[in-house]
DNA sequence: CTGAAAGCGCTTACAG
DNA sequence: CTGAAAGCGCTTACAG
């Protein structure tokens, strides 16, 4: 009631929630209580500003005592900056993403900038997703999934900076980071076949996902470059799905496999699980298990996954350079960073 | 140099991007190729304005030509509502919360509303993060982390609506969701009670943890209803910190235990690991072990904990139909959501 | 260094 | 139903 409502028709939902809200204080507020300009207000939030120490000094203080913060979203419409990226990222259950995420956060929150998360299941569509994000004026977009062409095209389009983590396209106008999956499987692979193994089970993640294509063809080259047999299982990344698998190959007796290569460290410990405690078989005796990854569930004592280890670090610290390069500087010619993973040996496989 | 610039001064690092950035059409430009007026093309794009079929006909048509967007931005600076929520989460690599992220996410964007992600490692400052969620305006906030009286006391103050997840205070003006921490350990000792176990260990996860807490609470009160012997541990939630609890407790042979309950699922998994490779003990008919929490890991074959599950989904629409109940109505009254957790007898203890 | 003024892209009474 | 106009809270040439 001690409101000013010099408006009386102010009676809708809406405008019962705004009034109710507390008004928040503006630069306006500052200048008055401060004795400067509006102008002057703005330039000492404004990094770089020029302002007199003396009028510094009022605007401050004025500032402080009404708690004004320079709203962010006006200041994103006059400069066409948000300082918000789009984290656009599937599956959050794959184990892999909480520490992409992590570190994303950490990384821009060191460049003072925002992420407007997107995550979806499979089911929900990129391009509703898209929408939000122009509709959100993001400076850039960073996506841990697989877009089509014209979804590419329409970023373009748009002039919105776009990096893509762990997800490459042949065209080179698009700029990635990625692990070198393909390499990393090639060299677990190897280990396998100086180790003797015979009879190979590769078991893929997703038809979906290009990482876990990536990786397959890997382990799947490098096997047809030995003589031993080798039998392709499709899964999905998820422990359950290599644990039926493991459970139908032993009851079609079809197959009897010495080293499993799996997608990912997940479905790697479902296949231990599914060997050791449904099979009753020695891993890695009777049977050898690599992963992929490296996440941290890879190095609990009951699995040991021998895996290679994504740099997770370097990665995200390269895409988020590579976009605020993008950001900052739109002619930057686009660019594909590749890094190396690393093998760690567990005591899923025997490596020497 | 197609481009018009009428303003040859525009030289500044800032005004080139600006330039080179592609232009996204506006209202104006809608309206202008539709005929119609710029406020025509606002009503068109508002649920339930009042519009001629007519003339929403012509504004989509060149909306769709233009690619024309809404701007949220601009919307959010006159309307006072981002559709934005920030979300603040410390411990991401907490098992637990990839899932409550995930589910935040798809609940939140049934409802058309955004995430503003603030992760961060116990380090950083939450008045920092504060400071952020400020400037861009957020509609409410959702916090996985404890709060100072005094944070608490700058969301009244700004009039942001503020739900706290599985974190609570005394202060009934604070609006929380939260399992039954308590109840549910409560549970589980009890049933171990039964059991006959006689000498417990409570390890409990960080101090500043007050889930951790009630937890610990709920252990040792029941605890203190038997006739047992009880060590107190203090760990950090993580799979290592509770193998070296382990280590130490028996490198100093001061307490043999036949039951340990921990603060959540990862640090059981680390006693179950410890237990089983280090000391060669069998779980659970030496050692019983129950966790909390209900994370995926914990019915790995390998581990099968028994533990109390949360309620994650049902937690997270409560959270987020708290938060926007009180977006719309600032008056509704501070309430607090107690959820039971369901306890899940796995191979880790025996219950019956 | 400082202030007055224009303008970012919208929404929304208001008057027709 | 429709359009002209004011205004959300800022930034930024511009002129002093």
């Amino acid at each position: 009631m001690e409101k000013k409502t010099p408006d009386n028709k102010r009676k809708t939902v809406l405008t019962t929630s705004r009034n109710s809200r507390k008004k928040r204080s503006t630069s306006y507020d500052v200048s008055r209580m401060a004795g400067v300009s509006q102008s002057a207000v703005s330039r000492c939030f404004k990094p770089g500003g020029s302002v007199s120490a003396k009028t510094r000094a009022k605007v401050e203080a004025a500032a402080k005592k009404l708690g004004y913060q320079p709203n962010a979203i006006a200041r994103g419409l006059i400069t066409r900056r948000s300082n918000i990226v789009a984290v656009i990222i599937t599956e959050l259950t794959n184990l892999n993403y909480p520490e992409v995420l992590s570190q994303l956060n950490k990384i821009l929150g060191q460049k003072g900038i925002h992420i407007l998360l997107f995550t979806f299941g499979s089911k929900e569509n990129i391009d509703n997703v898209l929408d939000q994000v122009w509709q959100y004026q993001v400076d850039g977009i960073i996506a841990a999934t697989q877009f089509t062409d014209k979804q590419i095209k329409a970023c373009f389009e748009r002039g919105t900076p776009l990096v893509f983590y762990n997800s490459v396209y042949a065209d080179s106008s698009i700029n990635s980071v990625c692990c070198d999956h393909e390499e990393g499987e090639r060299q677990l692979v190897e280990s396998l076949l100086k180790d003797k193994r015979k009879s190979f089970v590769v078991m893929s993640g997703p038809k979906e996902s290009a990482v876990s294509t990536a990786r397959t063809r890997g382990a799947i080259n490098t096997l047809n470059e030995g003589d031993v047999s080798v039998l392709q299982l499709s899964g999905d990344y998820s422990y359950q799905s290599a644990r039926e698998l493991i459970r139908e190959m032993f009851e079609n007796k079809t197959f009897e496999p010495d080293a499993i290569v799996c997608a990912n460290d997940t479905m790697a410990i479902g296949c231990i699980d599914a060997l050791r405690h449904e099979y009753n078989m020695k891993v890695p005796e009777q049977v050898a298990v690599v992963g992929f990854d490296g996440v941290s569930q890879a190095r609990w004592a009951s699995y040991e996954v021998t895996t290679v280890v994504q740099p997770v670090e370097h990665m995200v610290e390269a895409a988020v350079n590579m976009l605020i390069e993008r950001i900052e500087n739109p002619e930057s010619p686009a660019e594909k960073r590749l890094f190396a993973g690393k093998l760690i040996a567990g005591r899923s496989a025997l490596l020497n």
